[in-house]
DNA sequence: TCTGGGGTCCTAGGACCC
DNA sequence: TCTGGGGTCCTAGGACCC
């Protein structure tokens, strides 16, 4: 039996908004959102914003009179801004934790086992974060990573607890897990809550106290884990190495319904060719591209059509010439036959790219060569849009006419990673 | 074609997370 | 209730094998 574990989550407060702040003072103490992809809906708001109303995902367009009313402050995602704060974040964490898991752009579960005054440490590792990077974090404490989302999820509602709580106190954990609803709990989604709530279940400490048998036949293994984890039994592990990643998506919804084979057709071709770019980036080639399209599924007035087709890619491959013929090609075979009746309007599509391995494990063949002219012209490709900005050089599949082309007119300047977006200084 | 038991692999779908 | 986009894990069921 391995000594009792003190495993730390920390967490940034609304993290997109106070990466923004850093760089731009008049954003304190007012409301503030930051947008999704496609200057969407609100993904990110201050709590002055949230204090307005302004809810988790709410579309912009329905909360324009707010944002104009309360003089609320808008950006678009700025991605590149958040992962290099995040890295930045990250590095202070590494000087007060042997061990760390980075578990999101704003999350990171960290090893204070053996730390003897654990409070202490953690409000100097929050005041080294916000001295150093200046973004607020807050840190919850227990003997699993469940009940350290727990109490980190009491010390950000709860001022009192100055953004650190430690969960040991027998009493005090008591009081605090039965009156913690049980949705509110890691891992505890919509539909589980509503099954343990036909079993009287409500709240974390309810879950925590149910037999282990029942909370298996409720849900799976995994509720049964989320059960053992509150009792403090912890049944996750730290995972410091960042695990080789499976699949990876891109994905787009269109303003206007798609309603013809070539805006579709380009559209995914986009996203073939963006998913292309991500696959280079992180070194890998593809085994398997899923597209998928479908319908608006909450309009059940309308026709609705579900696609999804799987194609195998043999070589795997990274080239944006594959995906992007392979996603085509993909997309025809599965367009309606009766599209000329029903006139659908496709609301989203994308490609799905599976069986990811690293370049270098790429299996060879004796009839598949490698071709060094392609990886040069993919080289080549990156480092112009990279250098030029996105779509300098696309493939003419995309289609000329950008209709579905992102929007981002808020966003910040990448101030510290590209130089080009500082302000000229005179 | 079914009788028995046991195993793997793959895919689709559900649920959850940030 | 869903609005967005990008992920993970688990289970059930089918195909196939010995």
């Amino acid at each position: 039996m391995s000594k009792p574990k003190l495993i730390a989550l920390s967490d940034s407060a609304n993290f997109y908004v106070s990466a923004e702040r850093i760089f731009d003072p008049t954003l304190a103490n007012v409301p503030v959102i930051v947008l999704s992809n496609n200057d969407g809906c609100a993904i990110a708001r201050s709590d002055e914003a949230k204090a307005l109303g302004i809810r988790m995902g709410a579309p912009v367009h329905l909360i324009r009179d707010k944002i104009e009313k309360h003089g609320v402050r808008v950006f678009s995602s700025n991605y590149t801004l958040y992962g290099d704060i995040s890295r930045r974040v990250v590095d202070v964490y590494r000087s007060f934790s042997p061990a760390i898991e980075i578990y999101s752009i704003d999350e990171s579960f960290l090893d204070f086992t053996g730390i003897p005054a654990p409070e202490a440490h953690a409000a100097e590792m929050i005041a080294t974060v916000r001295r150093r990077i200046g973004v607020p974090v807050r840190v919850g404490m227990a003997s699993t990573k469940t009940l350290a989302k727990v109490a980190n999820d009491l010390a950000k509602r709860n001022p009192i607890f100055g953004g650190v709580l430690h969960l040991t106190n027998a009493d005090l954990s008591q009081e605090l897990l039965s009156r913690m609803a049980v949705g509110d709990v890691w891992g505890i989604g919509r539909k589980t809550k509503e099954k343990l709530a036909r079993h009287g279940i409500l709240t974390a400490a309810d879950l925590r106290d149910m037999p282990l048998r029942q909370a298996r036949q409720i849900g799976t293994v995994v509720l049964e884990r989320t059960v053992l984890e509150l009792q403090g039994e912890a049944c996750m592990d730290l995972e410091e190495v960042e695990p080789q990643r499976k699949g990876m998506a891109v994905t787009r919804s269109a303003g206007t319904p798609m309603k013809d084979l070539d805006t579709l057709c380009e559209a995914i071709s986009a996203h073939a060719s963006r998913a292309a770019e991500k696959l280079r980036r992180h070194g890998l080639v593809a085994g398997h591209l899923t597209t998928l399209f479908h319908t608006n599924p909450h309009r059940q007035d309308r026709p609705q059509f579900n696609a999804s087709r799987t194609v195998t890619l043999q070589p795997m491959t990274n080239s944006t010439f594959d995906l992007v013929s392979a996603a085509k090609s993909s997309v025809r075979a599965a367009w309606p036959k009766d599209a000329d009746r029903k006139d659908y309007g496709f609301i989203k599509a994308g490609v799905i790219l599976g069986d990811l391995i690293a370049e270098e494990e790429k299996p060879q063949s004796l009839f598949d060569a490698p071709d060094p002219s392609t990886a040069r012209l993919m080289q080549a490709l990156d480092a112009v849009n990279d250098r030029f900005g996105k779509k300098t050089l696309m493939t003419a599949a995309e289609g000329v006419q950008r209709s579905g082309q992102a929007l981002a007119n808020h966003r910040s300047p990448r101030w510290t990673t590209r130089i080009s977006d500082l302000p000229v200084v005179r």
